[in-house]
DNA sequence: CATTTTTTGACTTTCTTTGACCTTGACAGG
DNA sequence: CCTGTCAAGGTCAAAGAAAGTCAAAAAATG
């Protein structure tokens, strides 16, 4: 088999013994895989990306880290149907509709809301090239939803 | 854990015992952290810097000292004081510095403080080109703060 | 056979630790 | 008063410790 594969499969693992919250040491569980450092990347980038419920972080330097963080995908229809609905782009109008719905529904607060509208706004994302804002817009909302149901897991 | 962790950790604990204000002596210190004395000047300088709230003092020569304060701010100058920090480009692990003390404030909930991580974080801003990444996240954490600023006290 | 995915390794960036050397302040002795 | 000495703290750069990037080569896929 190949081996992103079986790294991949070692750390779904892992998160799932972990209970899915997982933090490793880069260079030691590649060494623990039998590979370089950067095939860990690499199956980070290729298999643990948002779009698959997955949140990583990572840190440099002495005592650096990377963490892995698996949001259950499953657990709520109606944020995953916002989530498919958003498309690879999307523009501010309708990312505002999609916001007041949201709200509507409760599942933001007003503040909330507010917030993640400010952040998604043209004025917010006028720093890019217009050509790629909705793209980038798509991004940063479903960002945010994972966020939401990875908050509704915890507490 | 890291020897820097560890030494802040401490301080934090030192400061909140001695109700916001403390003074240590640096050779003393660095003698009981078991660390070379320039350590604590790391320490200091990389998490007990002004945009966090602490003002730092010292005095040198015989009788000398470190004094380490945590100035209580209220909650608009507290966002002027982190929208004026920002300058026109912040990386993420800065930004979240930021956003830990926001939330330590009271001034954002915890669910607000992850949302807007989740929003600036690099895996969001992938879509950007690298080189104006952190250019956008300060735009970003800019509007933020100008939203909160907006913001009734109680949502 | 063309295309996509995987594997590798050289190079880069970020954060931490350490130590050699610099500057400042208090205070004694001249 | 000076001035020298000692007791602080400050600075900086090098070495160490980790993760990130990128592109070329190899392998898998259809």
């Amino acid at each position: 088999m190949m081996l992103s594969q079986r790294i991949a499969l070692l750390l779904e693992k892992m998160l799932e013994e972990a209970g899915g919250e997982l933090s490793i040491v880069r260079n030691e569980f590649a060494e623990k895989c039998g590979c370089v450092p950067s095939q860990i990347n690499y199956v980070i980038t290729s298999r643990f990306t948002p779009e698959k419920g997955y949140l990583v972080e990572s840190r440099r330097g002495g005592g650096g880290f990377i963490r892995i963080r698996k949001v259950p995908m499953n657990r709520n229809e109606y944020l995953m149907h916002f989530y498919h609905a958003i498309a690879d782009a999307i523009d501010f109008p309708s990312a505002q509709v999609f916001l007041k719905e949201l709200q509507s529904q409760g599942i933001l607060t007003r503040k909330e809301a507010h917030l993640v509208r400010a952040l998604l706004s043209d004025t917010a994302l006028s720093p890019v090239l217009r050509e790629g804002r909705d793209i980038v817009r798509a991004g940063l909302f479903k960002t945010a939803i994972l966020q939401i149901l990875s908050e509704r897991e915890e507490s």
